[in-house]
DNA sequence: TATTATCCAATTTTT
DNA sequence: TTGGATAATA
């Protein structure tokens, strides 16, 4: 039977599958078969004999849980092993043991954006003035804090000695916002993490409990770990040293989000004993893709030498394009996709398309429903961001757990029930000077005297109101909320918006009802506070189907794990890939490289990058340069669409000849440049909506043509002083624009210049990032 | 108090 | 362009 498991694993990965007690490091680069060593370890220690319930193993997304759970049933059916998000592991440990840092096991589990409203609601509170910072600066701060195990009192001793305006303001909030959330029965997400690093570290006989319980312990993609997962981890694995973990510190993206990719380089300093594996054969992308990949992470400082390779073939060349704009590119994207599978070369679902940010994913979606081509886009939380959605989950959370005072102030009014501004102020004062949660204070309404007696008996309607809801705390979900939904007067509230703004928020409101159904049918443990559970800690994406046949689009952030036989990463530019607030910060830029080779190595056989000369982004069009990474990849083997010159035409960063691709742009400044048909000449129609896909070649044609064609019209030197008005310039930030008037003299030598949007600006002359754009040649 | 207007800022986001 | 948060108004 063991040979069954282990049979089909390279020697490799089956010295990394049976390596059973004993710290192991699985060092794994892309598409090496990694979850399937995961997985037949896991069989083959069942196999073995170790008790599932020994078992500890966790992911970062539900989706690969769920994945590994699968895989390891059909290896090994019906063994009941749990696995799951560091997240949902921690959550229940809070609720079997919250006790012990202040939490009842009814306590609600905040969102990104409750947290925000929990910490301003905090802020208002203490009358703690935020001076030059802004909320969502300290939301950051703190939950950097708690990522690095900083509890308010930490924070304050070890940063004690800054003086920068965000860390005195976080010294003052953070406590405040603690005290907020431990009275709200409520947590963030960082805290389910911090709660429980702090409760193992602070109390050793739960500590010691925990780690003879969970024998033996596997954390996926252990690059992404911050420090309170590593703590935790950590603390499990003390007396028995039966840690593995596997991940590439190549593929480590959340830095950002306070990951430390130190945890999984100094591994084997932690574990001494540590077996390390390495799994560097590349099953998924031909020779090309992975020859790719591997020029460009060469290029970190910060890196494991790694040596990846495959015996796949070498496969059709990696395509690098330049479009004009992303409407072209998204065009040619989608008519590739279309005739290939016209042809019947491939299907929809072979095809995803990443980005860098979720905001391109529009043109793309513009262009697929065009050309008619079925797509989904992978977002985050789409669904249960949804106002309605929230809304609903509020009243739920307010059931749930009364002492969730932002639940409360969410729900209170609304529908609007004459609790408004002033009477909800007189309800926080109150709640405050009594040390009540909100909704307490409200039974006292009668109490509080500076509320009119109309508000007194509003607010005791609403507090009656969500006492009759909780007599049906105990009620399946999906009723409890039909009852929300019909007696918080919710429903008739949507359907008038409804009518009134023909939306379908009614819609969104039964599919919550559906997946309450949904959830009933699938869990065995269907409470509320399970249901509740759920919703904060599943997004999305878990359920991410690949199986319809779609094209799917997302970020490169959502691909990591995934595959695809196509790809396209679009808006391969300077500023967006790196990103633009990468660019000061090394760091921050090799996390940028590795995010495009995570894009790069989901392909396993077709890859296209791709960049445009212009971009349309947050309404303003603006000249875009090409990414430097793509001056690292292996172009003389790569198939280039891009203009005369090449890359190398457009100076980095600079300014200096970029927009040599733009003289005709700039030709157009005068009249209306909104759509720019010069180089994309053969639309015959000015609605852009409505425009005929471009195939590549023929843009990739007429760009060579447009290139030609603007062939002398060169930049002008940048340390040009002589600017007069009437002169063209072009502005890092705004792009194009005319001087219309210049003023002062010297360092005060003022300029005012009109841009495309027809926007008016001044800048100094000595300071501004300006360059003239002379049309006298220069050369 | 509730609706409407205006202004501002804007990655990525496993949970 | 979008959404969210205030400010102005009916």
């Amino acid at each position: 039977m063991q040979v069954d498991i282990l049979s089909s694993l390279t020697a490799a990965q089956r010295e990394a599958a049976t390596h059973i007690d004993g710290p192991l490091l699985m060092l794994a680069g892309p598409g090496s078969g990694k979850t399937r060593v995961v997985t037949h370890r896991i069989a083959y220690m069942l196999k073995e004999g170790i008790q599932a319930r020994n078992i500890l193993a966790l992911t970062f997304t539900n989706k690969a849980a769920e994945e590994m759970k699968l895989r390891i049933d059909r290896l090994i059916p019906g063994q009941n092993l749990w696995m799951g998000t560091f997240h949902s592991f921690c959550a229940r440990l809070l609720r079997q043991y919250g006790n012990l840092v202040g939490l009842a096991d009814n306590f609600s589990i905040l969102d990104t954006k409750d947290s925000k409203k929990a910490l301003q609601s905090a802020t208002d509170e203490a009358r703690i003035d935020l001076s030059h910072t802004s909320i969502d600066t300290v939301l950051w701060e703190i939950s950097n804090a708690k990522s690095n195990l900083r509890t308010s009192q930490e924070y304050e001793r070890e940063s004690a000695s800054k003086f920068s305006g965000v860390s005195e303001v976080t010294r003052q909030i953070y406590p405040v916002y603690e005290r907020f959330l431990l009275r709200s029965n409520a947590v963030d997400f960082d805290d389910l993490l911090l709660h429980v690093a702090v409760m193992l570290r602070d109390n050793q006989q739960l500590r010691h409990d925990l780690d003879q319980r969970y024998k033996y312990i596997m954390v996926d993609e252990y690059q992404d770990t911050n420090l309170a997962q590593y703590a935790i981890v950590r603390a499990l694995s003390l007396s028995n040293q039966n840690l593995s973990v596997t991940g590439d510190p190549d593929q480590s993206i959340y830095a950002w989000r306070g990951a430390s990719i130190s945890n999984i380089l100094e591994f084997e300093k932690d574990y001494p004993e540590a077996r390390v594996v390495r799994l560097e054969q590349n099953y998924r992308s031909t020779k090309r893709i992975l020859r790719a990949a591997d020029d460009l992470i060469a290029n970190n400082k910060q890196r494991k030498q790694k040596e990846l390779f495959t015996n796949n073939g070498e496969g059709e060349p990696v395509k690098l394009v330049c479009f004009p704009h992303p409407n072209d590119e998204a065009d040619a994207i989608a008519a590739r996709i279309a005739s290939e599978v016209e042809r019947g070369s491939r299907s929809l679902r072979d095809y995803a398309v990443f980005y860098r940010v979720n905001a391109f994913s529009r043109p793309l979606e513009h262009a697929m429903m065009k050309q008619g081509i079925p797509y989904q886009v992978v977002r985050g939380l789409e669904f249960f961001q949804r106002k309605e959605v929230k809304d609903l989950l509020s009243y739920l959370q307010l059931i749930n757990n009364p002492s969730n005072d932002v639940a409360f102030q969410r729900v209170v009014n609304l529908p609007a029930r004459g609790i408004g501004k002033t009477s909800l102020q007189h309800i926080i004062n109150h709640a405050q000077r009594y040390q009540l949660t909100m909704l307490e204070a409200c039974r006292e309404a009668g109490l509080i005297e500076s509320l009119s007696k109309r508000a007194a008996t509003a607010i005791n309607k609403f507090v009656t109101l969500i006492d009759v809801l909780t007599v049906s705390i105990h009620m399946p979900v999906s009723e409890l909320l039909v009852d929300v939904v019909e007696q918080t007067g919710y429903g008739d509230f949507v359907d008038a918006q409804d009518a009134k703004a023909d939306e379908d928020r009614r819609g969104n409101v039964d599919e919550l009802i559906n997946a309450a159904r949904e959830f009933e049918r699938e869990m065995n443990e269907s409470t509320l506070e399970a249901f509740l559970e759920h919703v904060a800690l599943v997004s999305d994406v878990d359920d991410l189907d690949i199986d319809p046949d779609r094209v799917t689009l997302m970020t490169m952030h959502a691909a990591k794990g995934l595959e695809f036989p196509s790809v396209f990463v679009v808006g391969v530019e300077h500023g967006i890939i790196p990103h633009e607030r990468s660019l000061e910060d090394a760091a921050a830029e090799e996390e940028e490289r590795r995010l495009l080779f995570v894009g790069i190595t989901r392909a396993e056989q077709q890859l296209q990058l791709s960049y445009c000369q212009r971009r349309t982004y947050r309404g303003q069009t603006r000249i875009a340069s090409p990414s430097q990474f793509l001056y690292e990849l292996p172009r003389d083997e790569m198939e280039c669409h891009i203009p005369a010159g090449g890359l190398s035409a457009v100076s980095l960063g600079g300014l200096g000849s970029q927009y040599e691709l733009e003289a005709d742009f700039i030709e157009n400044l005068n009249s209306d440049f909104d759509v720019d048909q010069t180089l994309v000449n053969n639309r015959e129609d000015d609605n852009p909506e409505s425009q005929i896909p471009v195939p590549l070649e023929d843009i990739a044609a007429q760009l060579q043509t447009a290139a030609q064609l603007v062939g002398k019209k060169r930049a002008a030197k940048r340390d040009a002083a002589s600017f007069h008005s009437g002169m063209q310039v072009l502005h890092n930030d705004y792009g194009i624009g005319l001087i219309l008037a210049i003023t002062g003299k010297g360092a005060k030598r003022t300029a005012t210049v009109k841009f495309a949007n027809h926007q008016e600006r001044k800048f100094r002359l000595a300071f501004a990032p300006l360059t003239p754009v002379n049309d006298s040649g220069d050369d």
